[in-house]
Order: C-alpha cells, then structure tokens, then sequence
DNA sequence: GTTTATAATTAACCTGGGTTAACTTTGGCA
DNA sequence: TGCCAAAGTTAACCCAGGTTAATTATAAAC
C-alpha cells in the first residue's frame, strides 16, 4: 500500500470540483490509512463513527442488528467505494449499525477533523460535501424505493442480475439478511426458481 | 400571504450560514410562492421534481405507487417543514413520488435555476446546501432504521404517541399506508390493543 | 485424509398481514 | 333532516416468510 494510492481518492474528489495543487498536499495530509482482517468490525454499534471510509482492496458490510438480535444487512462495499455510517458521522451520536469486513480490507479514511478542515480550509471544500451528501442521500432514497417497491424474491433477482461477480465473495446468510429474509427462505426462493 | 413570510425560510436558510444582506434580497427574488388545494398534487409520478417546497399552512403526504397500483405514504409534512422528491430534483429524471396536499396548502418554492444562483451566489450557498442535503439523508436514514427495526404495530404506536395533534387531521387510510399495511390491517392492529 | 465446526438446505408447523367481500359509520350537501 | 358516497370496520380464507429442528454440504484444523 503505497502513499499513492492517497490520490485515487484525491483525483476522485477533484472530479466533484476544482482543487489546487496546495489543496491537494493538504488532503494528503489529512488522509490516513487503515489495514483490517476478515470478520474485524471497524464499526461496532454503540460506538460513534468517527470515519468516512474509502476501500481500496477488499470487501465491507454494512448493516445493524434489531431488538431480537436478528441482523440486517443494508449494503455491500467493495473496491473504490465508500463505506461509513454517514447518520452517526454527521450527528456525533452512537451510530446503530455496524461495519464488518468480509475480506481483508485496506482503506483511506477521512475522520471528522479531516472533513472540518477541509469545508473551512479548501476553496470548494463545501461543495464537494455537498454532492457527497447527496450522493448519500440518494444511494438511501434508492434503497427505500427498493424496499417499498420489490419483494425480497424481486431483490434477489435484481441482486444476482447486477453484482454478478461480487455474489461469489459473499456468504449466502448475508445476502439473504441484504435482501431481508432468513437463510432458509434464502434458500425456498432459490429452489422455486429451479423448479419451475 | 404576505412578502414577509418568504423571510421565515430566509431566517431557517440564515440560521446555517451567515447572509448578507444582498444575498437575503437575492433570495427573496429566486423564492416564488404557491397556493393549493386539498387533493391537489403537486407533484405526480413521472414529473420532473423542479421544485422544493417549503410550507407555510397546510399538510401535505409524499409517497410512491409500487407496481400493483398501491400506494404507500412515506411521509407527512406540515407548516414551517421542506418537502420535495430531492431525489428527482438532484437527477432531473422523472420522479417515483407523489406529493399530495391533504389540507389546502400554501408554500415557498425554490426550484434548481434558484438554488443553482444560490451556490454560485451566495458566499455560503455550498454550505447550505451542503446542510440541507445531510439533513435530507439523516431523515431517509432514520426511514430505513425504521424500516427495518419496527414492525407495523411499533410504527403505529409511534405515530400515535409522536404526531399526536397532526394525526388527527390525516385520515386512517394514509395512516394505514404510512405504517406499511392495509387499511382493514390497521383496524386489526388497533383491535389488538383494545382487546387486551 | 480424517475430524470437526460452520454454512446451507430441507421439512413441518405457525403467524401476521393480504385478499375479498359484507357491514357500519361518518360527513358533506341537497 | 335525510340521502348518499366515502371511509372505516369486521370476518373468512390464503400465503410468504418465520420458527424450530434435523440433515447435508463445505471448509477449516489437525
């Protein structure tokens, strides 16, 4: 893991807008790196997320647990993508989900003074937490739409039809706790397919 | 309805970050005004979403249609709060929302020309609409916690003991769709509670 | 390569909300 | 005041997914 890989994340956020070459430095500066194992949480609910998250090599999975204990999974993340809990982030409070690694992980991470110096330090640093937090907003826009929309039957299919490649690097009990059923109906849905 | 309540969304806007004065009269030309009546929409499934309304009398339900024709309500508003599809407004693709005035309604409106010459305008236009936006993704996110953590007799009992005053003013079968059943469920889950 | 824990599947039974349809209440308005 | 349409309630039946538990498959450990 090189320091250059700083600037994948640093290129990505100049696609949002302009960034000098100081401010550049200065994001290197605030970025730090984190290195985790398969089945560490580098989230654990009650704790306050402290982190935006930016994976470069592995695989995270985003969920949170109800009063019976029966975990949900709301995302994966792989590979250029960005994982956090955003709600907890932004609000300072204990955040009600969790982040799982499901391969060994490394990342960039963005903590909250890292954030603050950049709205008050970077010229356009509000606008990219700007289209940020709307991105957030409609990647959970996106899923309401699919909860209220389609039967846990429906994501399955939409699930296998999208993320083809990523489906093989992940556990059936996670995906059927993605597309909100257990195990077990995971697998009655599956064999309805096959039998018909 | 009166110029001046355009400075009560001004003030809400003011209190995020700091206008001058030449940016509050800049406002006060990009606000338009709207009048609408009970059973009105004011925005339909398909339509762009173009606006942002803020209301200043009145209750208006947002919602969606799955693809069996039912509807669910995802949200209730009233005087002094935002609503709008922010998802299709941040797209420009068609929206898969309904708003619905429930009451006669008066609002604010700021549609993306005005909030376009606001972030290019206003010092702090960036950071409002930054704010704006992470608090639009805190709402959809509480949704999904709730969501997934309550079954519709929680959610109804939540309402009940939330929205207490607004709740008389929404009839049961909106009630009904907001907690995700049908309307004879509803009637089911408050026979529940008598009978025991 | 055999053992052992863990994940996935299958089966029998249960339950909450959907579906359909009849009945009752409410509220607008003539 | 009475009529009628719309809203709300009740009841009987259905079904997808939950629950519990046994079985099979997979993968990790020795």
């Amino acid at each position: 893991m090189s320091v250059e890989n700083k600037d994948i994340l640093i290129n990505l956020l100049a696609s949002l807008a302009p960034l000098s070459e100081e401010e550049r430095q200065l994001l290197r500066n605030v970025i730090t790196r984190g290195k985790y194992r398969t089945k560490d949480y580098i989230l654990i609910e009650g704790d306050v997320c402290t982190n935006i998250f930016f994976i470069t090599k592995g695989i995270a999975r985003f969920g949170l647990t109800d009063d019976s204990g029966a975990e949900s999974t709301l995302k994966f993340r792989a590979e250029n993508e960005f994982i956090t809990d955003y709600g907890s982030f932004l609000t300072n409070k204990p955040s009600e989900r969790f982040i799982e690694a499901i391969e060994d992980l490394e990342c960039l991470k963005l903590d909250r003074v890292a954030l603050q110096t950049i709205y008050e330090n970077v010229r356009y640093g509000d606008r990219i937490g700007r289209i940020i937090a709307q991105n957030l907003f409609l990647e959970a826009n996106q899923r309401i739409e699919n909860m209220y929309k389609l039967t846990p039957e429906e994501r399955y299919l939409r699930m296998v039809n999208s993320n083809g490649k990523l489906l093989n690097r992940i556990p059936q009990s996670y995906i059927a706790s993605h597309i909100g059923v257990l195990p077990q109906s995971l697998s009655r849905i599956k064999r309805r397919f096959m039998t018909q």
